[in-house]
DNA sequence: TTAAACTTTCTAGTAACTAGAAAGTTTAAT
DNA sequence: ATTAAACTTTCTAGTTACTAGAAAGTTTAA
């Protein structure tokens, strides 16, 4: 498989196939003679991981740990719900910033006659 | 005021005062003998408007339209109530994202024994 | 007087890609 | 056989909003 074809397969851009070899997140696949990447069952199969782990939030670097539990046949599956429970205190934390400034917002928004005049809630919260 | 000072009274650390103006968010500031730079009254309300701002979650460029609109004495409030409802849609989009991850976590992590064993519904998941 | 605590500018690093350019290769249609 | 479209390669640089650190100059307090 060509890397247009794997992008198609695992619905990772082909730029961020690239990527991920170069900061070494994925190991380099072989070459055909033409130079082109070869990409067979096993990359495939690592990339649609990597596209499903960071669908959930999990950064980079998250991913590097999880696919070295994915591989290790020794883990033990405490390792892996430990991450997976930071990824979801993270999610969590952010949420809760998100519906701050939410609240904050449609409150002054509800305030804001929205109309020609100059006068604004928004604007005089903001300046203090 | 130093920008030290400046920083402590507003919230918003030096260096980052410092990009705001390479950035064109505020202009410079006049500067004394020495090259400091002096803030005054003025300076110090406009970081302090910068500040609420980006808690509230608006983005540099949303910070610009804001601060045109704040010092625009003809501005509707419809204007800048149009610019809160945007960053209101765009929050409530990243939250029903964040949730949508987290129910899904949450899910795989119940299912997880999270023992010495290699068993694992996370990786499975991850895996395909 | 001298050391700590400022300030200045500059470069580079962060996260995770994404866009675009220039050049080579393959494929499908003429 | 040719040629144009559609691949592929590598390389550089841009995105967001800062943040860290270095090297050098200035002010302040002991």
């Amino acid at each position: 498989m060509n890397i247009g074809e794997a992008a198609v397969h695992t619905g990772v851009p082909a730029k961020t196939i690239r990527y991920y070899e170069e900061i070494g997140l994925v190991k380099p696949p072989l070459r055909s003679a033409n130079n082109y990447r070869h990409f067979d069952d096993a990359s495939i199969r690592t990339l649609q991981f990597l596209k499903r782990a960071r669908s959930l939030g999990f950064t980079i670097d998250d991913c590097r740990g999880l696919l070295s539990l994915y591989g290790d046949r020794q883990r033990s599956s405490a390792d892996v719900k430990a991450l997976a429970e930071r990824r979801v205190m993270q999610i969590d934390k952010k949420i809760a910033e998100l519906e701050g400034m939410r609240a904050t917002l449609s409150h002054l928004i509800a305030q804001c006659q929205g109309d020609e005049r100059p006068d604004c809630p928004i604007l005089d919260d903001l300046s203090g």
